[in-house]
DNA sequence: CAGCATGTGTCGCTAAGACGACAGACCCAC
DNA sequence: GTGGGTCTGTCGTCTTAGCGACACATGCTG
């Protein structure tokens, strides 16, 4: 494989499929490439909203953290993914915390040349109308979690996404590497850190997952 | 006042301030207006999404059912809001339901001729962004109360919020009618109806507020 | 390879709040 | 008005899960 230069992310990169030449050049032209590793935060609530993110590789969590500091993860974004997409439409600064959790590389664009490739663009217009309803739903989806189901079936289902969009398929069940601390899934999943510890324990016990600090792997497809 | 009709609706709505005359009408030749009258459904989950809606007067709920049966109100609309909007985001099909809490005066669109209309016009797709980066942001806000804060404090962030979208304002005071019933509120609010009950009472204990099933009546504007 | 920081495992206590039950109030329709 | 359906008020019970505490494991860094 070549050395991995933006264009060739670019192309690689869902939200952008399907454009043409011309364009995929010219967004390559205006967006900046960057590394960023675990820990690093991209922005702070608060801060003025210019920029849109597209993540490339790596991990990034969204969250908020409370008067009294207290945390909750909204969303955990994967390669491939926007962020910051608030910007495009309308709203000033940000209300979250982007943070890398999973050395990234991450492309940027100021919100104005990107507006304007939009309107240049119909097809990019309904690729990012497309992302944001996706993103509409899945927010709405994580409410539903919180209101009907427990503790441990929200970590369940976290752990089901969490397999399906970040794992790789074996031949006994599926792998995903690197794995996260308890604490990150607890913010996930608004729990407390001993109650992940408690459920993911009473999996193992039950012989149907295995995991270290490094990756978690399902013994079955349809471990629930 | 002149009678109202459909396009005197839509000159005083929110979203559509600041078009021009020309695409007022075009849009009052290609909506239709109707009437809907407390407990209608407007649409259900599973159902296709073909249309967006434009709230003239009264309020719709838009909530989910859990497999079990339990509730969970998302948003309430008011005058001046649209709904159903991820009909243009590219969703296929609705994941809510969307009932009438009070007598409704509604406009509806078909996705297509909107659609074209905001092609057309660049303002109304801007004004269509950000409504629905508020809306994002509300949608968060929401998850974030549903975390941070206790049963009460969701109760009192709720009708804070109610009174100011909603309410008039008196000489002592503010006021909202009619008012909604314990079950509605414990519906938006993630709560039981038995919580709901006590919270209200306390705070009539307190002599902060006033209420009957038809009004409700806060006594000073900083009563939190 | 020593040492410190960070993450994990386990207990027991506690409190928030859901839920069922039931009586009484309210309200509309006839 | 009277009666039935809906809404409200109040109790007591029970469960879920958060939290503090602390010991132990792990792993990174110098």
């Amino acid at each position: 494989m070549p050395e991995k230069t933006k264009l060739w992310y670019l192309q690689n990169f869902n939200m952008l499929e399907g454009l043409d030449d011309s364009s995929m050049e010219e967004m390559d032209r205006r967006s900046r490439m960057r590394k960023s590793s675990k820990k690093e935060i991209l922005y702070f609530p608060e801060e003025p909203n210019r920029t849109i993110y597209f993540l490339k590789e790596g991990k990034v969590k969204i969250s908020r953290v409370s008067e009294e500091g207290r945390t909750t993860t909204l969303q955990l974004i994967g390669p491939g993914e926007i962020f910051g997409e608030t910007s495009i439409l309308g709203q000033e600064t940000h209300e979250n915390i982007a943070e890398v959790v999973e050395d990234a590389v991450i492309c940027t664009i100021s919100k104005e040349m990107f507006q304007q490739m939009m309107v240049m663009n119909p097809k990019l217009n309904l690729q990012i109308n497309k992302f944001i309803g996706f993103r509409l739903r899945k927010i709405e989806a994580h409410i539903e979690d919180l209101v009907f189901k427990d503790a441990k079936e929200r970590i369940f289902a976290f752990l089901r996404r969490y397999v399906n969009t970040f794992g790789k398929k074996l031949i006994d069940g599926w792998m995903v590497r690197p794995f996260l601390t308890h604490q990150e899934i607890a913010d996930i999943t608004a729990t407390s850190r001993q109650t992940v510890t408690s459920v993911l324990n009473e999996m193992v016990q039950e012989n149907r997952v295995e995991y270290t600090r490094r990756y978690f792997r399902v013994k079955s497809v349809d471990w629930l």
